[in-house]
DNA sequence: AATTATATGTATCGAGTCGATACTATAATT
DNA sequence: AATTATAGTATCGACTCGATACATATAATT
């Protein structure tokens, strides 16, 4: 019965946040789901950086996404570049100017005052259950996981110690490596 | 630093849960925030089931509200009672119909899959987790926290057992006592 | 090599969300 | 009695979103 419970939860700060979101990001003429996007890119490495992998993380459609991307681009805050080997890709780096914007707006005002009022321990013990709650919603559901490179079956460490990806055979570098990605697939 | 992960972690499980919203709802012809407004209706109590509060429980303007409750109202979900000595005042209530409907899609398919694969204890503490979290955010804010009367400072206990509210000078009876309340302000 | 199927992304339509504004009706205040 | 405040509705424009149709590029099949 905690189930109910937490969807109450989960629900209520949903709406706060939401909320919260909307009114920080009012000033720059964006809406939360655009803000999301951008978000999402910014975190996400070079493999996932595509109007295709911003569809599977938000969870619409290739349509809507393409109109949600598109106000981000008219507002210079990230610029299309179309893949070299596979013409049919279109890459999405996001700009200074959405970095900055970023910055500014994640996490929420409210959200920041809320998470810094609690202990070290609580904020652990926040963090630790959602990522079982999420890992659980991943798992049983067979979702896209969207992890970084530590948690994934394809990676490995070579012998002079640097990174590299089993699935896609190349080396991964420093940067890359906490960066969330859309062919993560979380070990066994 | 952990700001960031939770704020991360709210995000995607957001998604995730709008997302499986919107396909279990899809088949009523409901979108997600007009589920939410109906499910708000179904756990709240007889002084919080008026546009006003649905307004104030999802952080929207009384417009928006208006349209929501009218798509319900057209669907036989709920029905608008006009309140009695208060004729400015419109009592909502789900109908049967709506019960059935929330019963079916609350929580929805792939969030009940997620909570019953993890043990009681971990359940446990997600809900504790979720709840300081929760508790912080309306703290820090002042927001308005839509508890129950057992966390509430106008709550009393009489000496006949019977409970009674000391703001609206009323006593509850006991199928409203675990319901949340738009007037519910924590004791200090 | 030509054809077919699949994948990525865009364009457009209609229904709905959402905030803003203007409006009505009732209640509370002065 | 006049003024102000509150609850709610109506309407507009910008945006979300799914659905459909479309364009193009790549992959698979023949």
């Amino acid at each position: 019965m905690e189930t109910h419970q937490i969807y109450n939860y989960m629900e209520r700060i949903n709406n706060l946040l939401r909320t919260d979101s909307r009114q920080k990001i009012v000033e720059y003429g964006l809406q939360p789901i655009q803000l999301e996007a951008l978000h999402y890119l910014s975190i996400c490495n070079k493999y996932s950086d595509t109007p295709k992998a911003v569809t599977e993380y938000l969870g619409q459609t290739k349509g809507t996404t393409s109109q949600t991307l598109n106000v981000l681009e008219k507002k210079k805050y990230l610029i299309k570049q179309s893949d070299e080997s596979d013409k049919r890709v279109t890459h999405l780096k996001v700009t200074s100017l959405g970095l900055e914007i970023l910055e500014e707006c994640i996490p929420t005002p409210k959200f920041i005052n809320a998470c810094e009022q609690l202990s070290e321990n609580t904020q652990t013990e926040v963090t630790e259950a959602l990522n079982k709650l999420l890992s659980s919603f991943i798992k049983t559901n067979d979702l896209q996981s969207f992890g970084v490179c530590h948690s994934c079956r394809f990676h490995q460490v070579n012998k002079d110690n640097d990174y590299f990806c089993g699935l896609v055979k190349e080396s991964i570098p420093m940067g890359e490596i906490t960066k969330i990605c859309r062919e993560h697939e979380a070990i066994s």
